[in-house]
DNA sequence: AAGTGGTCTAGACCACTCG
DNA sequence: GAGTGGTCTAGACCACTTG
């Protein structure tokens, strides 16, 4: 049903994984359009006999497809192309830096400060900091293309980030850094977005009038044990800023479609 | 490493299948904090030895969790109970009714108006309606606990939901409606959210001041197959609504964790 | 009846981590 | 070197869908 051909492009030799080179094949075919909405994507069977792989890797190719949300799976009829907007324009857990980057905008920073010192309850009980223990505060004015749109201010266990202050410029982005310095790799993010309004200060810091719309955030982030690495708070302009969320549902407790 | 007399507890004859009697073992042990964050669960091999089955099928109790969020695994180290907060509170693709009782409160609403009509161009594309091609549009307040909190109108093609305006309830769960009549399983749900100021009309609906904060939401509903099957306008009182999400972060293009 | 995905087995080799 | 998770094989039985 697609991988007459393909044969010839699966490399037993690589490290590259087989089902994850089964899976670029299948995702070249259906970003390119190769393969349309709707259509069925080959079987498993189909994959095993004309890739020559046993159908566990096979599947788990498809799996993955599934996962991505690119496909979809139905039980004694076969494995089809979603319909859906593919998930370019969503969010995920990213940096501005990133996400402006990715919109295809310039993205920049004013800092307004940027020092070191011990944080009230609510930040260190987040961070699940012991008594005493000190964090960075980053205060910064957010730019697109130039234009303010928004005022954050993250907190960082200094026993994380050591000379933070030292390695870090401030005119690039702070996930970069907190990569590259520290191995630091962010696996998920909980957020609280409300509707509010600017107050003065900010509303002077944004070049906008006080009282107009507002979004605030209320950002933790974490790595992939579950180990808070970042707080921050921040306020967007309303006019120039907005959530774009794909949400799921999971069906009950699991994630592999027990009905 | 926590599976000791577990033995017992598969039930080979169920139609549950074994990897997921597992997940639900380790997932009680979880939960009831018997197995405490950080700790590692079982491996594969112990799961396997123990429990007498294959190393594929713990593998695939243990990737489940994993894909939960309530575990995490580390090559050549071992799978770890995730750090995190539960994943409780996070919002999913819910309806109105699901999110509020969620939150141990209860919902409400009265409905403004309940009529079909075609559309016009915003809608019909984003449902992929053909030319001239009717929906029901049900207008409603909501409410938590009595007091309103936002104002839905909700767009659902007609060729999907035909006599629903005879079939549904509108003091009723308009998903659950649609689940009972229709076989309809939201799958997915697309969202932008944007700050505002609530209008004379939207501020005297919801007994609020007008020109308050405001949350104002676009929502698409899918179901698996990727085709869109509501489509939502809504407005929300600031200080009675907030979004909590929950960000994930996909590693490049596949969520199976190739590095 | 033939094809599909869902589950399961009993092995295997590998790269990785840790003591 | 022992234990771990990541990948892979070559089978198997089942429930389900479709012609």
């Amino acid at each position: 049903m697609g991988c007459e051909v393909d044969l010839l492009r699966l490399d037993r030799q690589s490290v590259v994984p087989l089902y994850y080179q089964i899976q670029q094949i299948l995702l070249g075919k259906i970003r390119s359009g190769a393969l349309k909405p709707g259509q069925p994507v080959a079987s498993e069977q189909e994959i095993a006999a004309n890739l020559r792989v046993s159908r566990m890797t096979a599947r788990q190719a498809l799996k993955s497809l599934c996962d991505m949300g690119v496909a979809y799976s139905e039980r004694g009829k076969g494995t089809f192309v979603s319909l859906l907007k593919l998930e370019k324009g969503f969010r995920q857990a990213l940096s501005f830096t990133e996400e402006t980057r990715a919109s295809g905008s310039r993205p920049g920073s004013k800092v307004l400060s940027f020092e070191s010192f011990v944080p009230n309850g609510e930040v260190a009980s987040t961070l699940r900091l012991k008594p005493e223990e000190k964090v960075f505060r980053l205060r910064r004015v957010r730019l697109v293309d130039s234009a303010p749109v928004g005022i954050e201010c993250s907190y960082l266990p200094v026993r994380l980030y050591p000379e933070l202050d030292r390695k870090f410029d401030p005119s690039t982005s702070l996930y970069r850094a907190l990569s590259e310095f520290y191995g630091m790799h962010i696996h998920l993010t909980d957020e609280v977005a409300e509707a509010g309004l600017l107050d003065t200060r900010q509303a002077r810091l944004l070049r906008a009038a006080p009282g107009a719309p507002a979004l605030l955030f209320t950002r933790t982030s974490y790595v992939q044990s579950g180990e808070a690495v970042e707080y921050v708070k921040s306020v967007y302009r309303g006019d120039r800023y907005r959530i774009v969320n794909r949400l799921t549902r999971r069906n009950q407790e699991s994630s592999t479609g027990v009905k």
